[in-house]
DNA sequence: CAAATAGTGTCTATAAGACATTATTGG
DNA sequence: CCAATAATGTCTTATAGACACTATTTG
């Protein structure tokens, strides 16, 4: 035996854009420790059926939420003899984003949403991590177009320019905006459909090209680059 | 015993610039599997001793190569079922920048350096990793101080800067270049020490400023926007 | 003094931001 | 027509890059 057994987990953060707020999906623990605490959806790595912890995570993204393939991405990884009261253990944390309405139209019973800036209470360092993600977010959406995935298949450009401004807590530039979006080319509009019902021009709705489903574009100049 | 036991290791990936090319530092293992490869240094957690995985990154850094305080980050977790023969299997990898001078006027005897871009016959999955890693040095260095870490004690402007051109693999513009490391603030000057010896005017020697040994300075536009 | 490279000044080109204008809707 | 917001044109400002010039050394 090379080693005392080490506790090997895989933790998912799962977030999505409500209103202007990030928040993410917590589920109440079934079993100990912490059994009744909200906390991030994961579990141990199952070596008999999972690939890898990517394949873990996909797994257990699927079994708590139904969702079968949201952008996904290794977070990173967390370890210590005293993160978890069973012993020495390591978590490996993915990130995932999500459209809002995905979980409220739910397919997600068991799913509770908090804002990131309000967490208290969670078990483990998963408070750590959630802020790791946030943190992740934040950055990459300063230089790239990671924030497309908080949106719907279909959303308007000042939708998505409001929700990169969520996301990074400042105003952008219209125009500015429009010349990075045109930039990333990921965008296609969808031909005659527009947002109407406002008293105002109807906006064009546009779709991510299928090539940036799981990819994405970057700029080597980021929005806002007095922050 | 909620799964069957999985490998945990730690990996590092010890990256050193020697002339204009990126090595990699690896050394001879001593046991099997593939004993008597060359492959990263590392080795099964020691949940006894290690804090956590950091710490085990140190200890194994210490162990094989002598090195106290490199520049050291987490680059990712590796998993899976296949990239060990022993069974299903983690590894923590781990990033460290030293100049090349640390490893060969040797406190690392059995440490070889190979460049990064004829890797060949690693084994595990040792080349994605060292792949990784590389990417990672060459995106952060694209917009932020990471490189320095790869200089000596004391350096010049125009070494530094060959330094991110080897990394990068593109020409910088002086001018520009001198106003970034000005803006990033983190060098300090020398006093009254320069470069002397060759036929031209001395150049000054500068240093890291202390704040900043274990952090970087970043720019929201990168060097090179054009690539 | 010639050759070499350090270090700086300055002009030009490019990209971001401010602001104004036009477009199109509902009421 | 008015209010509201989408979409775009255009001017201003900030940053990056090109290039030239000065500074200081060795031989």
């Amino acid at each position: 035996m090379p080693q005392k057994t080490i506790i090997c987990t895989v933790d998912v953060v799962l977030l999505c854009l409500r209103g202007s707020t990030l928040h993410v999906a917590l589920w109440r623990r079934d079993r100990p420790p912490f059994e009744g605490s909200l906390a991030l959806p994961g579990g141990y790595i199952h070596s008999e059926e999972d690939v890898d912890t990517l394949d873990a995570a996909t797994r257990m993204l699927r079994a708590k939420t139904g969702l079968e393939s949201p952008y996904l991405e290794q977070l990173g990884t967390f370890s210590g003899a005293g993160r978890d009261p069973r012993g020495w253990s390591i978590s490996i944390a993915y990130y995932a984003l999500v459209p809002v309405e995905l979980i409220e139209a739910d397919q997600a019973p068991g799913l509770i949403l908090m804002p990131v800036d309000q967490l208290k209470g969670l078990p483990f360092d998963h408070k750590d991590i959630v802020l790791a993600a946030v943190q992740r977010l934040r950055n990459k959406s300063s230089y790239s177009s990671l924030p497309v995935h908080l949106c719907g298949e279909r959303f308007t450009l000042p939708r998505l320019q409001a929700v990169y401004e969520a996301i990074l807590g400042e105003p952008i530039n219209k125009v500015s905006f429009r010349r990075k979006m045109d930039e990333f080319d990921m965008l296609e509009p969808v031909e005659g459909a527009f947002e109407t019902g406002r008293a105002n021009r109807p906006a064009q709705l546009y779709r991510l090209k299928a090539a940036y489903r799981q990819s994405l574009s970057v700029t080597p100049r980021a929005f806002l680059a007095g922050s």
